[in-house]
DNA sequence: TGTACATCAGTGAACGCGCGTTCACTGATGTAC
DNA sequence: TGTACATCAGTGAACGCGCGTTCACTGATGTAC
């Protein structure tokens, strides 16, 4: 009676695979963790899922299409990382702000090699209509937050736009310069005081009188 | 009477090269510039220092160590890059740390793929002496120019580290999600308002009515 | 329910490519006498 | 100043390697009748 084709959850035929793409996903997630961006290959990747090294041709045209993938599964997270840290954190709109901050941190630190992929390489298709709406999502979490704080939607308004990129561009580089091993940088903001330091210069940066309407 | 080896400026045997280090270092920065850091080879530096692809090895032990030459050369660069904003502008302590941070962002737009090498890449080797001490040389800046506006050095002062860390930061998120292509940031703060918005921010970051003492 | 068949998702051998590396060599340069 | 020689910095052919890609194939699955 299913027209449907059968799940074959939990099935692993040593033949059929089941489900390759979702196994190519892990493998070069773990592939990418492993080798980084440099040196992420196919074959590496049909290795580590126990398939041949043809067989991901059945899945992804090369490489680049299956590090697109990786990258959409990364910013799906990613996003998931801020709004776990909002969810826990309290309503108030500073406090979400710092939240979704601090979720960027946690997702960067957690993933890195993810991280550079999906902000640091051009091998990822961002054309691809999948990974820009998931990336954009990512980026309308913290224009929310911004638009929270100040009580009004900050598209068109320069200034409340330049709010939105400095937040978003000092997260972004305290992750980089953190990733990138930098011992004077770790020297100057050690992670333990990441949490600090982001509620006090998120503080400064949007401060509470900031303009309302 | 020179026990010296001549300096052979100005030589071009078609054999002997004269300074096919420097060469190389130029081809370097042009195969960096055009294929990014995943598609530098070595042979591609020879061909385009019109030498055979073995003349390398007598300069450099391989493709790494002549990334870290290029790393140490972009650190120069990038100092002076930072200093010769300082040089154009005011004395006036915050107007310094500011000019320090377009200087920043002149290098990292000027030199895209260098600036990815300096602080993306894992290729140079980054407890090499020379390119150790010119990355720390220009951290140093920043330093010195927080200091300048502080009144005081900020080493062992965790809140004024915590605003070198910030301004640092800043400077950096912005080069890199520029140089990432991010649509979406671009929007938010196009290059045009940098220099506003550097300004603007840093303002916000370390406040004139910061403590002096 | 059984059978025949189309389709799908794998296999594994083969190929060409560009890479780094090695090696014997050679021509230019510098030095000892 | 001239000559002999050591050293240095290149050449170009050769090699092995891992990569992506192609291809004929085969076994498992789903479907039509």
């Amino acid at each position: 009676m299913p027209t449907k084709r059968p799940a074959r959850r939990g099935r692993k035929s040593a033949y059929h695979h089941g489900d390759l793409r979702k196994a190519l996903i892990d493998a070069g997630e773990n592939e990418l963790a492993a080798n980084g961006i440099e040196g992420f290959t196919l074959r590496g990747c049909a290795k580590r899922a126990g398939v041949s090294h043809a067989a991901p041709a059945h899945h992804f045209k090369d490489a680049n299409a299956l590090l697109t993938a990786l990258a959409t599964l990364g910013f799906t997270r990613f996003a998931q990382a801020m709004r776990a840290r909002q969810a826990k954190s309290s309503a108030e709109p500073r406090a979400q702000l710092v939240a979704a901050g601090l979720g960027y941190l946690d997702f960067a630190l957690a993933h890195p090699a993810l991280f550079r992929l999906m902000f640091g390489s051009r091998r990822p298709d961002f054309a691809d209509a999948g990974l820009h709406a998931v990336a954009e999502e990512s980026f309308a979490i913290l224009v929310s937050a911004i638009a929270r704080v100040r009580g009004r939607d900050p598209w068109g308004d320069p200034r409340a736009m330049e709010d939105v990129a400095a937040s978003w561009a000092l997260v972004h580089g305290i992750a980089m310069l953190t990733l990138a091993g930098s011992v004077a940088f770790q020297a100057a903001l050690p992670k333990e005081r990441w949490e600090h330091a982001v509620d006090a210069i998120i503080g400064r940066l949007v401060p509470p009188d900031a303009p309302r309407a």
